[in-house]
DNA sequence: TGAAATGTTGGGGCG
DNA sequence: ACGCCCCAACATTTC
């Protein structure tokens, strides 16, 4: 009889397209399906992320059932737990998909070495990329810096072909240990603010099937016009896809094949496209500079002259910076999970040049209130607009915040919604209400400083400090540091 | 996947 | 008719 095959889920919560469960079922024998809540891991789950896992769980699980397995969850060390359990069952195959995250090669590393003193080893599948970063080099050898030559050559490599079926019956193993129910992981919100994802259920559906939900409504509705309407977070005109790629629910082959497969062309594909390979492309950083969540990729950055300010920082995570664009992004990140991708650039830009805050800061919030929080892409995007990441905005570009609002929100709908304070402010002063007439804020009942805060820094403050700021470590970069690239 | 400062051009008002 | 100025509109440069 073949040895059972042990299928260890992680950043890959699906059925179809899923190489690792393909390959356990190719062998022939019962398979145990197993997640592991990593008590070990170097970087803990973010409260949005535990919100998602626990429901994208408690639907894999019943997806699983449904076709004749058990998942069996577990919580603990999981380079201890994975040798103990593949022993017990006397494994076969021992299959996951790949990861990026540094913290988790080292763990596959180990557990490999654990395995193999077992006469085993662990068989890593392509799963959450379409191309692994270590098979894509440059001409001159290194690997890519610079997004567009990436993805050129990304998808000069990229055979595109049909997504593997999610399996009708999948023989499931009879688990050697007993579970730890998802439930008693405690990654639901609890005090000191219980209700905090309050609003999350009604954005979102984890799992599987509300992840090609979303792709194929995304396709029929949004893909045709993506180009112009993505950049309007009025609109919903964004694919909400993020979340869903982020735990697997949905690998990006199924994206790329769905939208070839819609017969969409033209910009708005293209632009999606190229979106997905955004994606790639920081997973691409994160596999060469394992450092990125770090430090900063550009090493003459390491001596930027931050000026962390407790209060400022907590004025930005609430909302309250008194920029209205970027005040309705945070909120709407705090209440939903998310937040639209032009917002989180201006929000991020506010944040590192305005107010000089060390970028880590704007990464661990994104971190922890994010639903799609990805160690590669929050890096990585962080980087970018700091200035300090290989392919960076130069430090130079500084979003106007009122600019912003009004090229992108020029109704001014967004704000309306997720700031009700200014909702009756008209749209020509609705993204710089304090330089409105005071018989206009009169009428939209609006006291400035006591409903709605005048803005924590001056734009035009800020943005020459910004620059001051640039000048001191380009200066420094002259004379000692290296660049990198 | 900027914005602001600076430079250039050309039409219209006007003496 | 002509030159001058103003300034919007656009282009280029700089941060």
């Amino acid at each position: 009889m073949t040895a059972p095959a042990l299928l260890w889920f992680r950043q890959d919560l699906r059925l179809a397209d899923n190489p690792a469960l393909h390959a356990a079922l190719a062998e022939g024998g019962e398979i145990l399906p197993v997640f592991i809540h990593d008590t070990a891991a170097e970087r803990g789950l973010g409260g949005a992320s535990a919100w998602w896992l626990h429901h994208s769980l408690t639907a894999l699980s019943a997806a699983l059932e449904k076709r004749g397995a058990a998942l069996l969850t577990l919580r603990g060390d999981a380079k201890a737990l994975i040798p103990e359990l593949a022993a017990k069952i006397g494994a076969g195959g021992i299959h996951a998909g790949r990861m990026v995250e540094p913290w988790a090669r080292r763990r596959d590393e180990a557990v490999h070495k654990a395995l193999e003193k077992q006469g085993r080893k662990l068989e890593l599948h392509t799963s959450q990329v379409l191309i692994e970063p270590h098979r894509l080099r440059s001409g001159a050898g290194s690997p890519y810096a610079v997004y567009t030559p990436f993805a050129k050559a990304a998808m000069e490599r990229y055979e595109p072909r049909p997504p593997i079926p999610a399996p009708g019956k999948i023989p499931g193993a009879t688990p050697p240990v007993k579970p730890e129910p998802v439930a008693s992981w405690h990654l639901l919100p609890r005090a000191p603010v219980p209700d905090w994802a309050k609003e999350f259920p009604a954005r979102w559906t984890p799992g599987e099937a509300g992840a090609l939900k979303k792709l194929g409504a995304f396709i029929e509705d949004g893909l045709k016009n993506y180009d112009s309407r993505r950049d309007l977070p009025g609109i919903d005109g964004s694919s909400s896809l993020s979340p869903h790629l982020h735990w697997g629910e949905v690998s990006p082959r199924q994206v790329f094949h769905a939208v070839s497969e819609s017969k969409v062309t033209g910009k708005g594909a293209e632009v999606f496209l190229k979106e997905i390979l955004w994606r790639e492309f920081s997973y691409h950083l994160l596999w060469h500079r394992p450092e990125m969540p770090e430090k900063p990729l550009r090493h003459e950055y390491s001596h930027f002259p931050w000026k962390p300010d407790a209060a400022l920082l907590t004025a930005w995570q609430q909302g309250r910076t008194g920029y209205p664009i970027v005040d309705a992004g945070m909120r709407q990140l705090w209440r939903t999970g998310w937040m639209h991708n032009r917002v989180r650039m201006i929000v991020a830009s506010l944040l590192v040049k305005h107010m000089l805050q060390p970028w880590h800061q704007g990464e661990a919030w994104f971190w922890d209130t994010l639903v799609d929080a990805d160690l590669a892409s929050n890096a990585a995007n962080w980087q970018w607009v700091a200035g300090c990441g290989t392919d960076a905005a130069p430090y130079f570009r500084i979003f106007n915040p009122m600019l912003q609002g009004e090229k992108f929100d020029p109704d001014g709908d967004y704000v309306r919604r997720w700031v009700p304070e200014l909702a009756k402010v008209p749209a020509k002063w609705i993204h710089k209400p304090w330089e409105a007439p005071d018989i206009v804020l009169a009428q939209a009942g609006l006291r400035l400083g006591r409903d709605y805060p005048l803005p924590v820094v001056d734009h035009a403050k800020g943005r020459a400090r910004a620059l001051a700021a640039l000048a001191e470590v380009t200066g420094k970069s002259r004379q000692g540091g290296g660049d990198e690239g």
